[in-house]
DNA sequence: CTACAATGTGAGCGCCGCTTACATTAGCGT
DNA sequence: ACGCTAATGTAAGCGGCGCTCACATTGTAG
């Protein structure tokens, strides 16, 4: 007599491990990301979740998964097709305000290098690659796409952090969104003017 | 009869914690960095560390301390006074290498919101943001100062977690090196020549 | 309908963080 | 020199954790 009334088997128990993971991560932090914690959440015995994930970084690897869709979705509501510095601040906007609103998530997202071994994982992050260089190729045409993009993805992702570190003042959105929107746009607008020659110097 | 011929006090464990804990991290990753296997490894019982460390946190936030003023060692050797971009390439180098060299003390530095219980690791952070700050004084003039110093640790930081997380190529030092130095060159120079103009938007 | 594969359970091992009570010792005032 | 106190280390133990293994239950294909 497990369970009192419900069926046996549960039914979806991956999804809601799932679900139970991103609650618990929600409330509590990542350490609170226990495979116990989330059998517990979902109703079912403590070892159950591993019928379902190998271990526990392979959950994990699942909810950084469902982050980077999550992620990107945000970057494309902020601005489906950015080509200019403006619209490449907002975007770096909603990347930070992704980072500051799910600050357990977008470090868990980061916390471990990316195992080639989740491939949900690996193609989510492609995607937001794409999407980067998607932006840059439109909004600087004359520099050099892989260096440009990778500055660019530097620059913003550094910017999160930094945030999250508490190591800029994140009191208010506003605050937030003005020196974002400041940084962005003042090294964005620069190399746009920049003479496409500057691109040469990194294929010597 | 706990211990076979040494002393009863060990002498100055506080320092041989932070030695193992950091042969800990380095040999097996944060994970391994337990308490017990810290004083395992200091040859000591299970909960002395604790005469040390209030918990596990405050000593990884000592740890952390000290990568902090390893990496503002690595940075100041890579250049004493930084003022032009090539100077601020090679620093921006320094910072990258040092994550891509110590990476599992890296990830920690950053891992977790910096608790300002932690007196060692503020003061250790705002060494370096002091500095990153001095640099860009030196280097761009006309630009704010608060922005532009945001922007150029951002990117660098950004970098070397791209760079930690596999995103971007780092199988030899020289690829990395050159991929850096273009990028911070491509963004620094143009930022340098920018109008002091620019900086005005940012307080408007 | 039955055999099988998939899914969930229960017990248990070793490790962990941390607390509490106790043992040893260094250092200091007298 | 001596004893007191505080600092430092020890031993035992609690609950939680990741994970394994043997077993129970059930959907499903033949």
């Amino acid at each position: 007599m497990p369970k009192s009334d419900d069926t046996y088997h549960h039914g979806d128990l991956r999804a809601a491990c799932l679900r139970a993971a991103r609650q618990l991560l929600e409330e509590d932090g990542s350490a609170a990301l226990s495979v116990r914690a989330v059998a517990r959440r979902a109703g079912v015995s403590p070892t159950a979740p591993y019928r379902h994930f190998a271990e526990r970084d392979t959950l994990v690897s699942a909810v950084a998964a469902e982050g980077y869709v999550e992620l990107a979705g945000q970057l494309a509501a902020a601005h489906p097709s950015p080509s200019t510095p403006d619209d490449l601040a907002a975007v770096a906007l909603a990347y930070v305000r992704f980072a500051l609103e799910h600050p357990a998530m977008f470090r868990l997202m980061f916390a471990e290098p990316c195992d080639p071994s989740s491939e949900d994982r690996v193609v989510a992050t492609a995607v937001i690659s794409e999407y980067v260089g998607g932006i840059v190729r439109r909004a600087f045409p004359g520099a050099d796409p892989d260096a440009m993009s990778t500055g660019v993805w530097a620059l913003v992702h550094g910017l999160a952090f930094l945030y999250l570190d508490g190591k800029l003042d994140a009191s208010a959105p506003e605050v937030v969104a003005g020196r974002v929107g400041a940084v962005v746009r003042e090294l964005a607008s620069a190399a746009a003017a920049m003479s496409p020659a500057a691109a040469e110097a990194d294929r010597p």
